[in-house]
This record gives C-alpha cells, structure tokens and sequence, in this order.
DNA sequence: AGACGTTAAATCTCGGCGTGAAGTAAGCAG
DNA sequence: CTGCTTACTTCACGCCGAGATTTAACGTCT
C-alpha cells in the first residue's frame, strides 16, 4: 500500500493531447469549440493543442458547419492515413495478419493456415512474411506502422523493460508453448513496437470498443469457443491481474471433483461446456467431424428434439448461467458479452436459459445492475482487437510517434 | 471506451503534496533529502511542497540524523494530532465505534450491543450516541474529524453526488435491510463526510495496509466467517466493480445445484464452508450452542481424531482450496489473504490442505505466481480498516481539509 | 578559535502550462 | 457598406517543477 503518484511537469500537455485527441477519435468530426465544452479545456488551450496536433499531422481540418449568422466551425478528425495498425490474430488453425489505418479500417490482410505443428518459430516466419505480405499489397513502409498487436492462445507474462514486448513470454497450453519467449523470437523479425496478449482478451478489446461492450465502463466478455475465457473490464481498463492472466474463466470449478478438464484439474467449466466437450459428450457426434461441424450437428439436433441434445444443451446452459452468477458475484459489471464462435452459434438459443439460470444463482442486486447480451462481431475481430493495443497506446500518449517515425511525421 | 480526461491546472501540486504525504505516512520520519530521492521530485520541490504542508500544520519536525561532516538531515512526519478519524463496525452483535488519530492509534472505543432487533433507525442512534462518547472521552472536538468510515454487513451502493457518503443505500440480507438510505439517516445525526463500506472490504483494506497484505499491489483478502466474502485489491486499489459490490466470494459456486444455501441459491461456497454451514453439518454439535463456540469444538474433535470432524474439515479445506483456486484464475493476485474470525480459528489447521487443494486445481503459472497466508491482524480490524477510508480520501486530497476544519486548521 | 570542507535545506531563475480576457476572422442581415 | 453574431487566436498572468545557486548547520583540522 505505497502506490506511486509520480512527478509531472509537462505532462499536463501530454494529457491535454490525449484527452483531445481520444475524443477526436471516438466522436467523429468535432469543432474546437465543441471540443472546448466537451472536454473541459479552455478555448485558448484548445486552440493551443489542436494546432500542435495538426501541424504534427495527426489531425486534420475536414469542411465546416454553419452556425447560425455567425463564423462557421471548422470540423476536425483523426487523420486516418497518417500512421498504421497491424493486428494478427494466431488462432489454432491459421495466422491472420492484417493491416488497418489510423480509424481501423482494414487495408489489408494475409492468411497462413496452421496445420499440426505449432512450432513457434515457425509461427514467428509466418508473421514476419505475412507482415512484409500486408505491407507490400498497402504499399505502406514499415516506419509507418504505430505498432503490432498479437492475440495467442495462452497466459502472456508482458514484460516491463524499455521494450516490454520484447520480454513478453507466452505460456500455452493448447499447443504446447511452454515459457516461449515471443517477444524475443519477434523483436529478431521486426524493430516496430510489440503488444501481444491473450486472443480472448484482444477479442474481448474488440467489443468493448465496437461491439455489444460499447459504453460501459464494467464489463466482462465470455469467449465461448473450443475453450472457454473472458476479458474482465474495470472502469474502462482491461483488469491483467499481477502477471497479466487474469480472467482464466474456463477453469473456474463448476463441481469440485468432477468432470477431468484438459488443463489437468477437475470439475472446470470449460470440460463441461466447451466446444470441444460438448462435441465429445454428445452421443451424436459422428467421430472425425471437426469441432464446428460437430457443434453445429447438436444444435440441430436439439432443435430437432433429440432428447439427449437438448438434454445436453439445457446443461450446458445451465452451468453458464450459474458461472456467469459467478462472474456477477465476484465482478459486478454492468454488461456481461457473450463471443466467440460457439457462443455464435448457441447464443441464440441458449441466451433466455442462460440469462434465467444466472438470475436464480447471482445474488439479486449485483444481478439486476447487469445485462446479458450476445456479441454482435465476428470472428474476424481478434485482429481487430489487437490493432487496439498500440492504437490504445499511441492514443494515452498523446499521439507520441515511436522513434522510427520521427522521420516520417516530421515531413 | 471514452474514458476520462479531465482538464489540469495546478492538480500538480495536489499530486506532489499528496505524494510527499503519502510517502511520509507509510515510510515513517524521513528528511527532505529523502524524500525527494524516494519521490522523484527535485529537491527545489520537495522544500516549497514540505514548507506549505507545515505551515498547513499537517506535518511536523521531529529531530534530526547527523550525517557524517555535513548539517544533519531534519527528519518530517505527519502530524498525528492534527485530525482524527473515525472507525465504526457494524456487526452481527454489537456496533463499535472507534476514534482514532492521524497515525491510527486508538484514542477511544464505544461498544454497543446489537441483540436480535437491527432496525436501522435504532443503529444510526447508536452511533450517534457513539460518536458522542468517544469525542467526549477524548476530548476531541467533532470539527477536528476528518470523516467517518462504517463497515456494514450486506452489499453497499456508493452515492455519485456532491456528498456521496450520504447518498449510500445498503442492501443487508442478513439483517433484513432492503435498500436502507443508510448516508442519508446518518447525515442527519451528524455533518461529518461518511464513508460506508461493506465490513468484509473495511477488514481488507485494514488487511492490505497493516497486516499480510503489505507491500502487494495486487491481492485478494478471503475473509471467512460466519459468511463468506473477500475484498479484491488490484493495483493497490480495491477493487468496487458497476455497483460496489465486487468480491461476494462466498456465492460462488463450488457445487452447481448442490446444498441450499441461505441467499437462496444452491451449491454456494458459504452452504459448505461457512461457519455457521460447518457447525449445522457437523453430527457433534451441541444444539444451542453459539457459532464460535461450536466451531471451536469441531476444531477440538477434529484435532482429537474425530472420524465425521476431521471429514468436514478435510472436505472444507478442500472446497476452499478449490473455491481459492478460481480467485487465482480469474484476479491473478500476488497474494491471498485467508482472514476473518473463522479463518483465524481453523487456519492453522486448514492452511497446508488448502493451499495443496488451490495448487491441484489452479491453472500452474498464475498459482506459481501467488502466495497463500493466514491474516495476522485480530478481529478489531473492522473499525481500523473502516477510518481507512477518510484517511485515504485525506491522503489522495493531498491533505485537503473538509470545509468545517478551515478555522482549526488555520490556528 | 577560526578557517575549511561537507552536507541539507532554502531561494532564485527559467521554460512551460492552462486560464481568461482581449483581439481577430468569417460569415449573415439589412 | 455597416453592424452583429459566432469561431477561433493571441497574449498577459499566475502557478508549477527542474536545476543552479545561495545559505545554514554541522564536523574537523590547524
């Protein structure tokens, strides 16, 4: 208990920036005087920073607003072009790395298909040449690039140096990856500024940024696919916990003692509902189908009335719902966001059961503060939410350019 | 995701006094010099920042420390006499009001019996009555208090106004209370700011400045008694969530669908390992006999070799174990802290079974990362960690005084 | 005793910050 | 063209922390 306050100087100009340029960001195309009220800074302060910004090319004026007899309002806006994102998503079957702008649109994207083998050096090639790939077809030049984000599957320990994704070390279970030193392996590929975190915490960035989480402050976002995991968000922050793994959902104890989880414990929620034991407990499953296909068959199964899938889905949605309680026990969000492509696909129809049973397991305040909603963006968003990480960055800075760019931003 | 960014004039100041006070609170007597090299800022600063704070008479001098050749250092501290603070539990027998000094030592102490009736109009008397008799026994006049903090039982909704302690609702299960405007029947007793809190968060944060928690920025402390709840300390801020009610830990789910338990529910925590569940499941209890009372002779037997006893603790530490586990998986502490009365009384026993249990079914790398202790603080806790809360208001203010101590503290 | 060295603290100068008032730009109505 | 309204810019001011300089308060050595 002997947090840090620490000394500040011109640090209220860097916070100045940030908060201008954040609400630039989020609220679209404003005046300086619009951003004056909105943000509680002076005029002359206003005017002070917005030209900093613009003459530093990280806005720009973009047509103008009539105000009724008097001068008109010159709109301002993120310059989208002016620096770039990269966000790669490692999944199990394919490195995903694609190419965004400034306002995260997608410029362009390179697929590599992961089969067996996850070697890790191996997946760091493939993200070294799917990079020069996106940045090639963009015609975008490296210097350009604020940042990369990576979603891998694991507990990411960050780093805390100079270059703390180059100390990042990933410890995977799924394939494999016992203590990799990732950010190493990656910092021999590429100079460009490194932020790698758990694919399901980048998805859950994702939508709270765009998605179903838009707006609130505390959410928790439950990713729902062959495993099982969430994204705590606490007072607009992702919640890390001390070594950033915070959020392990799926290994939460739904029955002590029971059911053998592949994490090596019992009892898990993921061994109960994951994508990949609910396929494998179904009688139903035809043996080789893939995880999806198999997935898909129950549901149709169960909205056929074959009694042991919907048996197994009332299960299923019922040990949701009283972990979920959990969640709202022990959180106490505003919004909890059902992802990820399992929870895709079932949400429709599991959502009022599952919603129904958290109801009768939450304690009844916590549980009438939260809603419980489905995501509303696809698969595709882990990249996404991972070019989060480096836009979030550059935004708290206040539009700092890494040092590699100083030469770009200065023309 | 639009958070904050507020506008910053002279808030650094603020910032370095609160940092200077803060540092000289919790690292004893120190010098300038000291604490300038400790703080970060400039020595130049620490002089003009140290001089407004005496002459404010928040901090005094207090001897000084040769050092070899040169004038010797002049050691600063805070003022303990300057302002008082006030500590009050509210628990299932009695209301205990305590006064205290800037340095927290005990000044006065008023206990109050609290028999079966806890209507809340009778409560506020009795601490107002309370807070009569222990400004009066010390002769300490009510200006010079620099708040109230309460620890009530049940789930606390924080107010958002310009006197939030007096907007605060409470949501008492226990003691029936269905949202009781606590603040607001206190504030007409008496002006000064309140802090309310649920109890089990008051003894964390009394946990995390004074006893095992100490020095972890990240912690969660489980306390376990008659209930079962645990305060979540993430980056050396206690964790509130939407409403303030994170942390209800003793709801969680060890069983989905197993023993009722009183909030409702099935299959929670509490049903199995609660006190009050351990001595009603236990085939030795002596009806009649009070709660610690039995659970002292459970203990007893158990140590005796008692077949049922020993299954019950050995099953509880084990749930516990388990229940721990999930903590670990989802806030990824430095540090569990197992405290409470019960804790206290079954924790030398239970401690190795239930660190071994939190092992099996932990994931391994967030548990490698976390140590599990016994509390070392005694039950008195409540009200010391209670006048916790305004003297860590007054901390963060940078020494800020309520508007009803400008004439003391201009003296 | 007095000069000197050493270290702590106070004071001073400097560049930078946001505010708020005063000034300027850019449109409209008559 | 003259006023009038509104958006933005400029500027003087007070305040801030860093860092250099000065003063204070001690030992020690001759």
């Amino acid at each position: 208990m002997t947090p840090r306050g620490k000394q500040t100087v011109r640090d209220l100009r860097r916070s100045s920036r940030s908060t201008l340029l954040r609400h630039l960001y989020f609220h679209g195309p404003l005046s300086r005087q619009e951003l004056g009220t909105a943000t509680g800074l002076s005029a002359g302060s206003v005017s002070n920073v917005t030209g900093e910004l613009l003459a530093d090319g990280l806005i720009e004026e973009c047509g103008s607003v009539d105000s009724d007899g008097g001068r008109p309002r010159i709109l301002l806006r993120v310059a989208p072009g002016q620096a770039h994102l990269v966000g790669i998503d490692i999944g199990e079957t394919q490195v995903r790395v694609t190419l965004f702008d400034l306002a995260l649109t997608e410029l362009a994207s390179a697929d590599q298909p992961l089969l067996a083998a996850h070697d890790p050096e191996r997946v760091v090639r493939m993200i070294a040449s799917g990079l020069d790939q996106v940045l090639a077809a963009a015609g975008v030049p490296a210097e350009n690039v604020l940042g990369i984000g990576i979603g891998v599957p694991g507990i990411v320990e960050q780093g805390t140096g100079a270059d703390p994704g180059a100390d990042t070390v990933v410890h995977g279970q799924t394939f494999g990856w016992d203590a990799v030193p990732f950010g190493r392996m990656l910092r021999e590929h590429t100079p460009l500024p490194l932020y790698v975190d758990n694919g399901a915490k980048t998805l859950g960035q994702a939508e709270m940024w765009f998605g179903a989480g838009r707006g609130s402050r505390h959410a928790v976002v439950a990713l729902f696919g062959s495993g099982v995991g969430a994204c705590v968000i606490a007072d607009g922050v992702r919640f890390r916990g001390a070594t950033s793994s915070a959020g392990e959902w799926g290994h939460t104890k739904v029955h002590v003692g029971g059911r053998p989880c592949r994490c090596g414990s019992r009892g898990c929620l993921e061994a109960y509902v994951g994508a990949e034991a609910l396929v494998e407990r179904w009688d139903g499953t035809v043996p080789g189908t893939s995880e999806k296909a198999g997935l898909a068959a129950l549901l149709r199964a169960a909205e056929d009335g074959q009694p042991s899938a919907v048996a197994l889905l009332d299960e299923a949605a019922e040990l949701l719902g009283a972990s979920i309680a959990d969640l709202v026990n022990l959180f106490n969000p505003e919004r909890i966001v059902i992802g990820g492509w399992a929870g895709l696909l079932l949400g429709p129809r599991l959502l009022p059961a599952i919603g129904e049973a958290a109801t009768r397991y939450a304690l009844a305040y916590p549980r009438s503060r939260t809603t419980i909603t489905l995501s509303d963006l696809g698969p595709d968003a882990v990249t996404l939410g991972a070019a989060t990480l480096p836009l979030t960055h550059f935004l708290d800075s206040g539009g700092e350019m890494p040092d590699h760019l100083a030469a770009v931003a200065a023309v």
